[in-house]
DNA sequence: TTCTGTGCAAATCTTTTGCATGGCA
DNA sequence: TGCCATGCAAAAGATTTGCACAGAA
């Protein structure tokens, strides 16, 4: 909870309950779509527009609060934590995040240096599998 | 020319002038979306309308035969050609396909065993870091 | 000839914008 | 108090659907 707050104190953005209700929401989730969040929570804040969770998403996104996660299925959002994998099932949409071995950052820093290195693989996930 | 023909043929999907342009236009650009396809399309066969493309996409994406690479600017599609890395800008959108090296394959291999490894790199390209 | 594909227009989402009001600093 | 944020409604964009006609097999 403190640490949601810190993150809009350090930013330009002012602290809205609706912004800490986003960020509390994709902490818990770890990924939610715009839906998902808005669904959510509409339950606590039966008030809160969609309009507003656009508009919030993009100023966090843009502040560099959260990223985007692409998915054939839908976008995600996540609170930014540095670099890690993401494993996306390309079926239902999951999204599971894995730490990069050192190999890993290895062989692609090989291919691309100086970069983020924010990898994401598509796959289909256990669940999926067994249907 | 006759290789895509032969995509089609192979599939359920029948062979139409549209269908036809619409990969040799991938087979071309190697990654566009759909708006792009829509508009250099146009040019040879201005008829043609957005919502076959539409559908077209959908159906060829569906059959296997071209497939999706998501981006946090805008979805471009592909020709289906098998596993391989694809680095993509997350200013311009731009994509650029990498061969996998035995290094990578391997350290995602030990993580995601039996899994088809599609890697998706984000990062800056060249060009907009000049920016 | 049969049945799928095309093109148009309308319908349906999804996302953004403008503006009056409310609420944080 | 001064501004930014919110919520509503409307606008703008993106995608899908229905249907009559055209064209591939």
């Amino acid at each position: 909870m403190k640490d949601l707050k810190t993150l809009l104190e350090n930013s330009e953005l002012k602290i809205t309950p609706q912004r800490l209700a986003i960020l509390k929401e994709l902490e818990k989730k770890g990924h939610a779509s715009i839906e998902e969040v808005y669904e959510n929570i509409k339950e606590i804040f039966p008030s809160i527009s969609l309009a507003t969770i656009y508009k919030n998403i993009n100023a966090l996104k843009e502040a560099g609060i959260i990223c985007e996660v692409c998915s054939p299925y839908k976008n995600k959002y996540e609170i930014n934590k540095g670099e890690h994998g993401h494993f996306i099932c390309a079926k239902c949409g999951d999204i599971e995040d894995f730490e990069l071995t050192d190999d890993m950052i290895k062989s692609i820093e090989d291919k691309y240096p100086n970069t983020k290195k924010d990898i994401y693989i598509y796959g289909i996930c256990k669940k999926c599998k067994q249907d």
